[in-house]
DNA sequence: CTTGACCTTGAACCTAGGTTTAAACCCTAT
DNA sequence: ATAGGGTTTAAACCTAGGTTCAAGGTCAAG
């Protein structure tokens, strides 16, 4: 398949796929004899995979560190256990963070409304 | 003061200083005779200001807009809770995200313990 | 044989919030 | 007068995740 046909299935931009392979985030393309990049079907699922990931917060580094599209192993059931424990802890700390902004959003609006009280 | 001092005093770094002026963010200084910035005690306060602001996640575009250091009327305080109000919309829907996310990771994870179990 | 759609490359551009660097100037102490 | 610290400027660099551009090659249809 040609990088067009892979980036309508995929639902992605063919510059994408580009800047995907030049990063290493997918293996580089097999190419035709005209030079263009000949991608077999699967990488339709590997892209989406990709952008499932970064749905669930994993940066494109990260993926990278997966070798998804390497042919290698095509990481163990722990191993993704363990990577989506890390990325839980994460997203755990980013909430608690955003909370405690909330937190102090809130107490700051009080003060506020309290004043426009006080000076009514 | 001179932009050294300040920095001091306010626990950021020079260039943070110029860079804020470049953007606009805080009012261009007055020159002593050697072309050195001379600034009013007041910045101090208005750089902690805007570390605070940014901790509660306005960005600098939005601290701006505040004309904090321009000057002008110090921003009412029914202005502040709008500004505030908002903030605190974004920062809950940031955590809606987030808790999507979480549940979402949490579900594969125990899909894949799922998987682990049968295949024991 | 030309038009249009596709492909190639490298490089520049974008947001956000700065940092770093280079080359020059100023001030104070010794 | 010279060393050191401070200051000035513009411009380049950084992360992240791409997009956009320019200039050119290829392919199928009409």
């Amino acid at each position: 398949m040609k990088i067009g046909d892979i980036a309508r299935a995929a639902g992605v931009t063919t510059s994408r796929i580009r800047f995907y392979e030049k990063r290493g985030i997918i293996a580089p393309a097999v190419r035709g004899p005209n030079g263009y990049r000949d991608y077999p079907e699967e990488l339709i699922a590997i892209l989406r995979f990709i952008e499932q990931a970064q749905g669930l917060g994993f940066s494109l580094k990260e993926i990278a560190g997966v070798d998804v599209a390497q042919g290698d192993h095509p990481i163990s059931c722990d191993e993704a256990i363990r990577l989506l424990s890390g990325k839980l802890d994460s997203v755990a700390a980013l909430i608690a963070e955003a909370k405690e902004r909330q937190r102090r959003i809130k107490a700051l609006i009080a003060e506020l409304q309290g004043r426009k009280q006080s000076a009514a």
